[in-house]
DNA sequence: ATCCGGATCGCCT
DNA sequence: GGCGATCCGGATG
């Protein structure tokens, strides 16, 4: 007969065929599995200058108003205008007084949840990256790090609240990540929650963070 | 009006 | 491993 129902939680992520946006519907699920699920999938920005991509390799999830660590813990406001947004858009903010990070909206309206992409491996646009990160030397530090990577594709605060599905900032579906290829940890570089295990990796990639 | 801390990076020792 | 850069959001007065 029919077979009994399938786990719910490789829905729409994996079956996307490699190089076609991830479906708005692949973000409105529970925040700890998109952000493990985009460990493959492909960043890519395009811009006057030209396009610069990268496969996803490092992610954390900020679970909402209950997560401490999380910016929809202070509520509602301008900055967070977005992360309350419909999932499937961008969060970009500013840190530091000098970064941008950049981050994929989750859950339903109101929610308040997001993936943080914390690293990348170069694709495209690799000179492109050079040329944007002058000083940068080494090849990994191109991208190992969430300002990096913003810096390398060229992500700023204009791209906050834009449609990952369509330009110019867009996640493309990858090659999946075998469960055994996937590491999970406490996030970096937070006070609050932070022996929460939300931090997601690939296995022995050179551009974790 | 002012203060403080932050989902970081790059350069220093 | 430590620290300065540099600015914004949110809290407090």
């Amino acid at each position: 007969m029919t077979g009994s129902a399938a786990p719910r939680a490789r829905r729409s992520g994996t079956r996307t065929p490699p190089g076609t946006p991830l479906p708005r519907k692949f973000y409105d699920r529970d925040t700890a599995i998109v952000s493990r699920e985009l460990l493959g999938a492909v960043l890519e920005c395009r811009t006057p200058e030209g396009v610069a991509s990268g496969r996803i390799v490092e992610t954390e999830a900020y679970m909402g108003p209950h997560d401490p660590a999380c910016h929809a813990a202070a509520g509602l406001t301008a900055r967070t205008k977005h992360l309350f947004g419909p999932p499937g858009v961008a969060y970009v903010y500013f840190i530091y007084g000098m970064y941008w990070c950049f981050n994929a909206v989750t859950r339903e309206v109101g929610h308040g949840s997001a993936v943080l992409v914390r690293a990348l491996e170069p694709l495209d646009g690799e000179d492109l990256m050079r040329e944007r990160r002058p000083k940068v030397k080494r090849r990994v530090d191109l991208t190992n790090g969430p300002g990096k990577l913003c810096l390398a594709l060229g992500i700023v605060g204009a791209h906050n609240g834009g449609w990952l599905d369509e330009p110019p900032v867009r996640i493309l579906a990858g090659e999946p990540v075998a469960d055994a290829d996937v590491v999970v940890t406490p996030r970096i570089g937070i006070t609050q929650a932070a022996d929460w295990p939300l931090r997601f990796f690939v296995d022995g990639n050179p551009f974790v963070s």
